[in-house]
DNA sequence: TCCGTACAATTTGGAGCCGAACGACATCTG
DNA sequence: CAGATGTCGTTCGGCTCCAAATTGTACGGA
């Protein structure tokens, strides 16, 4: 149902309401089909193995950056695992209230606060993460291995751009126009 | 830095940490890049033309939704933007009060409630989606339209798998256990 | 020693988000 | 035509998230 059939034919209505005007319709595909295999990954992912572990996806994201790289500074912690430091900061200090994570403060410079699992925490990983993998291969179940390979070496590419370039077309697109506040969030000065 | 290397140098170290128990690498690396795909993406949107229109990413979805299906019950619009009926109670009446969506009674059944566009909210998708679809293209600039093709024809047989068999699958991992209840929410019974 | 600057994590404000419970309405059944 | 049952959208509780403001620490030069 909303597989190939209706993005499709939502492109076309969206041709029609913009009178002629070319859509990229490829580029917007991949785009809405990124969003919509997120969602349902991790949505996926969460009511099994997660929710049986009691973690919340960004938990177990940031109790994976920890246990694969090993004791490590927050920003790191923050930017491997694609979240704000002020988010970290709250998850950390759930992990370390459930004795899954260790908060150091760091031995010479005493603005740095090092993340760490427990031994708690290990095991948690060592239970948690094969099963996590078994999901992440079946989701995966409709590609084979050369397709696996070809699709996340695409999108890696979309992550690369961005990077790399992301920033530059931002503000080529304003174009020294005012950076135009977010809705939501604290708001600036007042 | 974060690109091909530091994901493959990751999953050596999670093999290394199972003691030679076997990782599913490449499905591994195709969760792990749509998740990263999909935030960067919906950060850069965020960041050039919502922004600039004082839209949320999901209130654009919503409002996209809308315009391409025309006047729809809301619980088709929760589907099709991929959100829960209750954001989406949310989500329109902040773009009802802003005067972009409408909100109408179903003439015969009193249950329903219609979603449609105002004349404004019409104008905003005209002026707005042309520069959506413009970053959409950027962030998709590293793909020829062959390979936009099959990256979207890879993440659409994820996501059929998981609408297909996902519940079917969560079903059996628990095998008859109790679901486990989320974390946050509100409390069942009690 | 005392600034000023730089950079760290934390706090804070506002919105998003899910899913259980709820109330309103519709429809089926006897 | 009443009650049971089902199906809407809404409400509500708890948590997630970002980014601005804030707080705290480090370190360079006067």
């Amino acid at each position: 149902m909303p597989g190939q059939r209706s993005i499709t034919q939502a492109e076309k209505l969206a041709e029609a309401k913009l009178g002629g005007i070319p859509v990229r319709h490829e580029q917007m595909a991949v785009v809405a089909n990124i969003y919509r295999a997120a969602s349902a990954v991790r949505q996926h992912l969460e009511n099994s193995v997660l929710r049986g572990a009691d973690l919340t996806w960004t938990a177990f994201v940031v109790l994976w950056v920890v246990w694969i790289w090993g004791e490590s500074e927050t920003r790191h912690v923050a930017e491997e695992a694609g979240i704000s430091k002020g988010t970290l900061t709250g998850v950390s200090r759930t992990l370390e209230k459930r004795g899954l994570l260790r908060r150091a403060g760091h031995p010479t410079d005493g603005r740095l606060v090092l993340l760490s699992l427990t031994e708690e925490g290990e095991e948690l990983m060592r239970r948690v993460f094969p099963a996590f993998n078994e999901e992440e291969a079946f989701v995966a179940a409709q590609l084979d291995v050369d397709e696996c390979r070809s699709v996340a070496d695409g999108l890696r590419r979309v992550v690369l751009q961005v990077e790399e370039h992301g920033e530059e077309r931002r503000l080529a697109l304003l174009d020294g126009a005012a950076p135009a506040p977010r809705r939501s969030g604290r708001r600036p000065q007042s």
